[in-house]
DNA sequence: GTGAAAGCGCTAACAT
DNA sequence: ATGTTAGCGCTTTCAC
């Protein structure tokens, strides 16, 4: 133990202590430290000598008593294990530490009764901001964030009471549906994992497909020993002449995919087109150019974070703002719909 | 607006209101909602009521001033993009949840100065503990943690004055490696991505391979285009007499990998072993049974949780904890030692 | 069993 | 520019 350290035992220095040892009125330590009010630099030159002196770490919780400002800020999800998750708490985290705030996390069950057990929790330690994040099904939990009358912003989907944040996703599919009906594909079938968070994709991918005149089959692929197993749902959907021609996938699935097509002796884009949600570098330099809608989490994170720092400045957001964290890249694993290899794949089945 | 919705510029109930509107004395309304004191039933039920009536939520910040106590927890983890980190932080929140406690989540740049500048912002909001990830290769961070003097749990490695939390993989790295020892293979090769969390895993290989008297060529592939790519390193490494025969990959890389393999004709198990750090699902159902080392990364994050619970309970944890959250997963992906088909494989080259 | 009052650490009026 | 004081909302002695 260094001369410096504080015996563990000793309570921590406050602003009376440091106040004291510097000579001067608390009120002067706190004007001093915040520079809040104009103070002698002599004066704040020793407080401050006083308060590294002491270890001084201010009280946070006294302070937002005081204040009735918490400067932090709740976020609340669903439990999914989506890979890119991560990366979009990150974008949140350091959009909002840079501006003083600190992120409290909770983890919601899927159940509503959870959710309104985090809000109440959130509630409680008054937090100044609330992203929430609700799984698609997720039924109304207005009442809850009524009576907290905490500003809270949803992403992705939410209840129609709050501002929502959503991505260029939308569009980005809309054009890479364009593109596979340029390329004279009509059907497209998504193959998508039950519990990526934003399966707003189907209905967006659906409805880009009915603009453009195309159809659409999808598949979600449920998480335990699916009763259909993946090899069947794709057979039977690439068969026949009126089978589809191009895939969307979640790139969780695309090992899987590639190995079975692999297996089939399918090839990409000869006779399926491929397209995945979401990038990773591994599929990309190494033979297997895949066609993305590509969305970086973490662009959605730090537009979140931008957009309640400024509502708690007091300007308060649009009901709907669209990030553009989402984006169609085209690359070699699309081409045109491959109508003369549908013999071959028929025999596949 | 129902009627009970109490108008958006009125302050939030204190206990105050509650006491006044149950005409109670605000130390029997508190006695009463907390339970801490005996209290008449009669009284209970109208300071409930009245609370209730109030939309009474208790505020947190001034419990904590009054007990020096936040129930909260904090936790700082690398940037780093994990697939399974956010299992981990699913693990501790809803493990720490359940025992009235909230978890505030900080990410880190990879350098010591911003970890400083986090862990003094938690000991401003006066954690009750930290659960703190640190990167394999970050410098002593332990003068700005003892100044805290606050429980800090590290995960996976961290300064020797912290008690530490491991799991069970690395055990499970040394049975994978004598069982390959058993098969025949000689030389291992492990393709890891450099940020994945555990990079002690390549420590834990190399000790394993040791002393199962085989060599281990340890490849961390660069995320921006690698000057060697994946390919070459795969070839080189592989090729000879002297070739490794057994692949270790993080799960990451396995698409990427069994593409190029695919491509390159080398078939698993038959020409190469693969071994995978991390499992999941999509690989296991589709003709892909991966032999892996299967690290639950929520069960160490409830691990976590739990000592941390019993730390706050007044039950010092022991320097080193190792939790059964890794495991050694045999399965059809890994074979004999594929030595003769060693000229086959030459060839490629 | 219940009430009155002190005080946790801080900031912002209000005085000087 | 600096000091004095009230009070944020809560729990806990201390009296009764």
């Amino acid at each position: 133990m260094g001369a410096s350290s504080r015996d563990s035992h000793a309570r921590a220095a406050t602003l009376h202590d440091v106040a004291q040892r510097a000579g001067v009125a608390v009120s002067t330590a706190s004007r001093a430290l915040t520079g809040r009010r104009r103070v002698s630099p002599r004066l704040v030159r020793r407080v401050q000598s006083a308060a590294s002196a002491l270890d001084y770490s201010p009280n946070v919780a006294a302070r937002s008593l005081r204040l009735s400002r918490t400067m932090t800020l709740g976020l609340i999800v669903p439990k999914v294990s989506n890979p890119g998750f991560f990366d979009f708490l990150e974008g949140v985290s350091s959009g909002i530490e840079e501006h003083g705030y600190s992120l409290m996390v909770t983890v919601a069950r899927g159940d509503p009764h959870h959710y309104r057990t985090l809000i109440e929790r959130l509630h409680e330690r008054r937090m100044d901001g609330i992203f929430l994040v609700t799984p698609p099904e997720m039924p109304d939990t207005s009442r809850a964030l009524e009576a907290a009358d905490t500003p809270t912003l949803a992403l992705w989907k939410g209840p129609a009471s709050l501002p929502l944040l959503t991505s260029t996703e939308e569009a980005a599919i809309g054009r890479a549906v364009e593109r596979l009906a340029e390329l004279g594909h009509r059907r497209i079938l998504y193959l998508g994992l039950p519990e990526s968070v934003p399966s707003i994709r189907v209905t967006w991918l659906e409805q880009a497909a009915h603009r453009a005149g195309l159809a659409v089959t999808a598949v979600m692929i449920p998480h335990r020993r699916p009763e259909q197993p993946l090899q069947a749902c794709i057979e039977h959907a690439l068969a026949g002449p009126d089978g589809a021609t191009a895939l969307f996938v979640d790139l969780g699935l695309v090992p899987a995919l590639m190995h079975l097509l692999t297996a089939r002796g399918l090839r990409v884009p000869a006779d399926v087109s491929l397209i995945a949600f979401g990038e990773s570098p591994w599929t990309l330099e190494l033979g297997l150019p895949l066609a993305s809608i590509s969305h970086t989490m973490q662009a959605l994170g730090t537009a979140a974070a931008a957009v309640m720092i400024a509502w708690l400045k007091g300007e308060r957001p649009a009901p709907l703002i669209t990030v553009g964290a989402g984006e169609w890249i085209e690359r070699a694993s699309i081409g045109p719909a491959a109508r003369a290899s549908r013999q071959g794949i028929d025999r596949v089945q």
